[in-house]
Order: C-alpha cells, then sequence, then structure tokens
DNA sequence: TTCAATCCTGAGTTTAACAGTCGGGATTGG
DNA sequence: CCAATCCCGACTGTTAAACTCAGGATTGAA
C-alpha cells in the first residue's frame, strides 16, 4: 500500500508544471528538484505525455507544460499515467483467476474498496494542491 | 498501487477464520486453498498473531482464532498486519525527508489522502464481506 | 548551416522487496 | 512417547522497481 518513487516524481515533475504555468515550456532541467534522477524522470514525463496530461517542445527553448488546466488533474490521472491502473487485485482486472467461487467474496470486496481509492485520489487536482496551505477542500460522500 | 499477494492470502485466511467461527481451532491446513502455499502462509499468520487479530493454539487439535468479532476487524487491519503501516508516503512517516518546503506542498496532500483511503479500507469487516453477496454496505462523510 | 539545447526511445544494469523454501525446535492431546 | 500442530530464523529464487546509457530526432539561434 505504498506508492513507489515514481509517483513521487511524477506528482513533484506536475506540481512544478501547474507552478510555472505561464512561463512557457518547462525544460526537464528545471523541473527535476535536487536528488531526483534526471534520466528516469524523464521516462515519467513520457507517460504523462502519452496519458495527455502535459504536452511537450522539442528543441531549444522546449520543454514541457500542463495539457489541461490544473483544476482538471487529478492524482489519481497522475498517478495511474505512471503507476499502471489503480487496482488493489489483479482480481478485479482477470475475470477468469478467481474459479473458487467462495474465495472470490474478495473480489467484489476489492471492487468496492477499489472504487472508494479511486473517488479519494480522484478528488484532489493540481489546483487543490497549488491553494494547499490550509489544506485540501473535500467534503464527499461515497457510496 | 496494487496489494501484494500477502494481503490476498492474510485476506482469504481470515475470511476462513470468519466463517469456521465456532468449529474450535482451525489448522493451518485447513485454512489455505489450492495453490496457496503452506509455509508462506504461515509466517503471515503469524504476523496476524503478533498484530493481536488472531489467537493461536499449539499441538494436536490447534490451530487458529480470531481474537475479537468479525465486525471489529477491518479491512485495513488485515492489510496493515501483513504489509506495514498504510501510508502513500515514506514522507507521512519520515518528518526528516522533505526539508525543501515547496517540495512538499506533497506532504500535506499524501497525509490528507492517506487518511481517506485508511477511511476506505476502515469500514468494512470481515462481517460485511461474510454477509456480502449484496456488496458491502456503506454511507460515510470524509473530510 | 551549423550547433547546442532540448525531447525521445529502447536497451541495458543494478538493487531491493516479494515470494517461497527449508530445517529444526517447542507445545500438547491422545 | 508420538504425531499433529504452531513457531521461527535463515536461506534462495524471482520479479519489478529504479536507475543508467547511448544514441537519435527536433528546433531556435548564432
Amino acid at each position: 500500500m505504498k506508492l513507489s518513487a515514481k509517483s513521487h516524481y511524477a506528482m513533484h515533475a506536475m506540481l512544478h508544471l501547474a507552478s510555472y504555468l505561464n512561463d512557457g515550456p518547462q525544460p526537464l532541467r528545471r523541473i527535476i528538484s535536487a536528488g531526483q534522477p534526471r534520466e528516469y524522470t524523464e521516462q515519467l514525463l513520457g507517460a504523462l505525455r502519452r496519458s495527455g496530461l502535459i504536452d511537450s517542445v522539442r528543441g531549444t527553448k522546449g520543454g514541457y507544460l500542463l495539457a489541461r488546466k490544473p483544476e482538471e488533474i487529478t492524482v489519481a490521472q497522475i498517478i495511474e499515467s505512471v503507476e499502471g491502473p489503480l487496482t488493489l487485485s489483479h482480481c478485479v482486472l482477470n475475470e477468469d483467476h478467481c474459479e473458487n467461487s467462495e474465495s472470490c467474496t474478495l473480489k467484489s470486496t476489492w471492487e468496492h474498496l477499489t472504487r472508494g481509492i479511486e473517488e479519494v485520489l480522484g478528488t484532489v487536482t493540481l489546483k487543490d494542491m497549488l491553494n494547499n496551505p490550509a489544506l485540501i477542500p473535500q467534503k464527499k460522500v461515497i457510496h
């Protein structure tokens, strides 16, 4: 139940892009913070681009920028881009894996919990994080 | 954001113990299902016992049993026993890790999200899962 | 038109956690 | 005493994460 370094790097990068929204494309060099491996982060930005969360500009003066407004980008989207689909169990994805019926009381439980978590992560946007100091506003009824 | 096999095995075992609540201690042999490695599961049951979720009885006719009522055991507790503390980021645990202030707008976000997820996993009990077929009842306001 | 700054990509390598195995010891009912 | 059980630490194998590297493609500017 921990997130990998990927998510941290990706979140940090996205937060940076959100902060420098009006300063043109941000080159990788400016996106990474101290101790953050350059080439590795580059790969993650590739994933974020392929997911449509950011755009890239090549060449001198190139760099990365948000493809949408900060309020339209959620933590869930960022994490899913780099970590893959957000699901607690392969059981939820692979139908055939759970044949032994009784054992898969679990299945419906995982599905339910996954939905819950998706909802938690889906309700915090980059904009919320920028307005952050007074934490993130949120009041939500989960079913 | 995926759970490891540990959680699956542990959940399965706990579900079994909840099912055979009145049949005395359940030996490992009866707890594991097809394809579930015996010795590995044994380790996990050790963790569950050390967390106080189950008790064990040694010797012939020995086995494992729930230490509390099914409605008092949550998915969060089970997962935490075997996977360690439920937190998205080491940042939340290690104070010193996040010195660069701006970077750790992230910190309060992780804390907030972790609380949300804890709440999701903490509201489903073994009892809920037994009553399962009609999914898990739940209506909760998260802050 | 050349050059340097950038993004882009795929193929490595290293590392650490997960997953599983093994051997033997301790406890206890029959 | 013996067999069934839990208990525990050490070991091994496997896999995914976390990097590294080498080189190619694009583009603004000197």
